[in-house]
DNA sequence: GCCAACGTTGGC
DNA sequence: GCCAACGTTGGC
């Protein structure tokens, strides 16, 4: 069964940018228990958005997890875990957290409830939701 | 095991 | 730059 997540980066320490251009990365640095639980939920082949934090503040694009956890090796305490992530496709434009946060379909998204997690699951209704916003203009 | 102090995230 | 939310640490 496919799941579906989001992951957020600070753009100016990794940018969505910067992961087309590597074609695949390690998402490191992550130092929480229940961002790291998710991580080691997450299936080869889920797919995941990329999301800008604090600068830009939108959904960018989405991902592919394309190796399951293992260690993280500049974790000295042995807790925490990476997972190899793969650019899948731009979004045709990002969608906004104001956006996200204007739509009542959306006002569950763990994105909104627990704004500083930065793995979080996302349910199959929340992500087709966000794609079909992507895919048309903004709202008036 | 409680909880105060402290540190971090991230929106504004 | 500020600060609310919240996770972690450490003394007791």
């Amino acid at each position: 069964m496919m799941a579906y997540w989001l992951m957020k980066s600070e753009p100016y320490v990794y940018s969505w940018e910067r992961l087309c251009r590597e074609g695949r990365a390690p998402w490191d640095d992550v130092r929480n228990y229940q961002a790291r639980n998710n991580m080691m939920a997450m299936q080869k082949g889920d797919e995941a958005f990329f999301y800008h934090s604090n600068e830009g503040r939108a959904i960018q694009g989405v991902m592919t997890i394309v190796k399951t956890h293992y260690p993280d090796p500049a974790d000295a305490t042995g807790k925490f875990v990476l997972v190899d992530v793969a650019p899948k496709m731009p979004l045709p434009r990002p969608v906004t957290l104001k956006e996200i946060k204007a739509t009542p379909a959306l006002a569950d998204m763990a994105l909104l409830r627990q704004s500083r997690l930065s793995v979080s699951p996302v349910s199959q209704a929340e992500w087709n939701y966000i794609l079909k916003m992507a895919a048309r203009a903004i709202a008036a």
